[in-house]
DNA sequence: ATCTTATTGTAGCGACTGCTACAAGGTGAA
DNA sequence: TTCACCTTGTAGCAGTCGCTACAATAAGAT
């Protein structure tokens, strides 16, 4: 007996959603098969959302809600030594293979805001804020300049990701082997 | 008297092509649109590269193609003295109000290339490609890595080219302070 | 019981998608 | 000329797009 009183809302259909755009990204998502990943139809997303455009906009909200608890709760107790150690660690995290379904959305996320799309900027505002914390709480004890150093290795994990998913990860390792995080 | 006698082939159609995705996008680039833009039908389109898949690809070769002699020849004669002067050269034309159309189209590359999408990835790689070189022969002269140095401070450009499309540049350029680029 | 309101299904609109069938013109070779 | 081939226009197909009109059901308030 599968679901037997939906009582859909914003809340219930939003993660549903997620899930089916996490799969097939952003730019292709049209109401029929969003409606039919969160068991509805495309005539009850206009009823709840009013219009696409507000569906993705609180859509990407919704994600970037979710991404933020999923960095907290990646936050261990150990804190690296080096700032090296703290880069190689967050780096390894953003590489994982569970990582990589949000990695794609996320260069999409990148591009719409680039291409100025509602609620695209300030989805990705809120994640690369957030990532910022998490770098932040990271750092290493002893740090001359936590605050400038998080944004400096978060600067570089960014370049680092994307040489990386178009194909140049060696140019990106390589690079670093050339900056002062080499020598820890 | 417009246009006597067009002679369109792949080779005219292009560029025309590429002016009208560096304007309104790649997602949203269909047949119609695109033969409008280049003074045809999208029956010729197809007569000309087959199918859509297929004229994607030649369009990003070709897009690919352009950035590269672009790259050529924003080369000057003027070294830069230090690898601060050469990022802060690169990035200040990067950020160049003309190229600003040309990066709104790459993150889209990126997107593309992130989610497999045929011809993104090759296109993309090429542009990294070139750009290193570009970066490559404007080190300092007695840069004691000039090659891994290019690559860091690629990681480091493209890093800090991101943040400031979805809007946080301050943060990238405070992050800057905290590395050793700072200190010239 | 009646009235109101919230939720949902069915059917469809006009616009657009990539692509194709068919025919017509243009050009050059024989 | 005749033939072949390259190029192009017209018309349209089946499918998808976001969205809506209309009606039916359900539930709660009075």
């Amino acid at each position: 007996m599968p679901d037997q009183k939906p009582k859909m809302s914003r809340e219930t259909l939003l993660p549903l959603m997620a899930a089916h755009v996490m799969e097939h990204g952003l730019g292709g998502a049209s109401l029929r098969p969003l409606a039919k990943a969160a068991g509805t139809s495309d005539r009850m997303l206009i009823y709840h959302f009013g219009n696409k455009e507000q569906l993705i906009t609180d859509l990407l909200g919704y994600i970037a809600g979710v991404y933020s608890t999923g960095l907290k709760m990646a936050l261990g107790d150990e804190r690296p030594a080096s700032r090296q150690q703290c880069f190689a660690r967050v780096l390894a995290q953003g590489r994982q293979p569970t990582m990589q379904p949000f990695m794609v959305l996320w260069w999409e996320i990148v591009a719409g805001a680039a291409r100025g799309l509602p609620g695209y900027k300030e989805a990705a505002e809120e994640m690369i804020a957030q990532q910022l914390v998490f770098l932040e709480t990271l750092m290493p004890e002893g740090d001359p300049d936590p605050a400038g150093g998080a944004r400096y290795l978060l600067t570089l994990l960014e370049g680092t990701l994307m040489l990386g998913t178009v194909g140049h990860a060696r140019m990106a390792r390589d690079g670093l082997l050339a900056s002062d995080l080499s020598d820890a």
